[in-house]
DNA sequence: CCCTTGCTAGTCAAACTTGATTACCAGTCG
DNA sequence: CGACTGGTAATCAAGTTTGACTAGCAAGGG
């Protein structure tokens, strides 16, 4: 799974209805750009694709408050809210270790209900254990790991790695658990996007004009 | 970086000279389809376009003994090397979170002299530091951490997994300094290829008849 | 007034990835 | 022997990703 689906529907699902450069700054206030391929052609290509496919309905229109071409703005679909939670569902509980998923995934956890947060995250740790069995045995030649040489070390690599992250989901699982953070139906949530027009805080220091000079 | 250009290159360069089937095999032998993208359609792309780019030399032959299409087999070039080395040295230099690139650059590692694989890691460990330090800086906002909700989850997930990678890296370089494993230079090669004709030990069980059935 | 700078918004070609499909040959089973 | 299975070797179309490019308008400077 490519991160990209999830961060536009999770973006355009929480304006309500976005234009491609609303959700491209929400992706870049988030830094997205840097932890995942939310590049302005992904992310207008991943619009169209899914305004096609009717995740997202298209409103052809809007000859743009304040230069530029005419803007399409889209608004999820029924069909979309439920691709989004099935890819977020996804991406917290299937431990495929890309960090784009991941980062996306915890980001709109709090979309979920925090029980089925904490469910699904509890499944996750359990995929892990069972990923981490299936190497452990699956790799390890019959006439002991000497065989393997440095290529031990690939297998060694992924074990520490699904090991910390196990842990980490531990903790994260705790916290939540232990009442943090406001999810869904639980009153005012947590606001990720710009309103139109608010300045964007964080940044990388350079906005993107003409995005490449 | 994507890892398949390492992956191809080296796997050719093993060879001396190879065919694509034959490369597909070895990624195969390495698990590699499994963690990366390793697939058919990928791989003979990159050998056509590093061909094409001059990094390959293919000699356009063979009408195949033992049925199917006529194939081409392929050489590494000088500038081939160069920049199969260039990737080597940057996948185990640079830190960016992917597995596939790590896994095939851990694979390839004993392809360089100890010593410099030592100095590569170390450099590693310090960028890794680097990257942390600037993430904890640079995200945590002015006001407290408290600002960032359920957001700061992610940070602490990187941070985490950040952490382990540096421990992990650590491991591997006492290892190395201890005198594990046979470099660059040091005699009989892991032997890390089939040789033509060889049966396939490990494979997933399967060989792939077809492809698709 | 016109020309540069800079932001808004989006398009496009080229490269890459994916999964299915093709074509050829060898063995073998009835 | 003829049909089928299975391995070898590669191609292809469709979809995705990338990085560069275009175009509209507004503000300000000279």
């Amino acid at each position: 799974m490519s991160a990209i689906r999830l961060l536009v529907l999770g973006a355009v699902r929480q304006h309500g209805r976005a234009h491609g450069y609303q959700v491209r700054n929400d992706l870049e206030y988030w830094g997205a750009h840097e932890w995942s391929n939310a590049k302005p052609g992904s992310i207008y290509h991943a619009l169209k694709q899914m305004a096609k496919q009717g995740l997202l309905h298209a409103h052809e229109i809007a000859p743009s408050t304040a230069g530029g071409p005419p803007r399409t703005e889209y608004e999820i679909t029924d069909w979309g809210t439920d691709e989004y939670l099935r890819l977020l569902r996804e991406a917290l509980t299937s431990y495929d270790q890309k960090m784009d998923v991941k980062s996306a995934a915890i980001g709109f956890i709090v979309d979920l209900p925090r029980a089925e947060a904490v469910t699904l995250l509890k499944e996750r740790t359990r995929r892990i254990g069972e990923w981490r069995a299936s190497v452990t045995e699956h790799y390890v030649p019959e006439d002991g790991p000497e065989q393997l040489g440095h290529i031990g070390e690939i297998m060694n690599l992924w074990i520490h790695t699904a090991d910390a992250e196990a842990e980490w989901t531990q903790g994260l699982i705790a916290r939540i658990e232990g009442g943090a953070y406001t999810f869904a139906g639980e009153g005012e949530p947590f606001v990720g996007v710009l309103v139109e027009g608010e300045e964007n805080p964080y940044a990388t220091g350079e906005k993107h004009p003409g995005d490449a000079r």
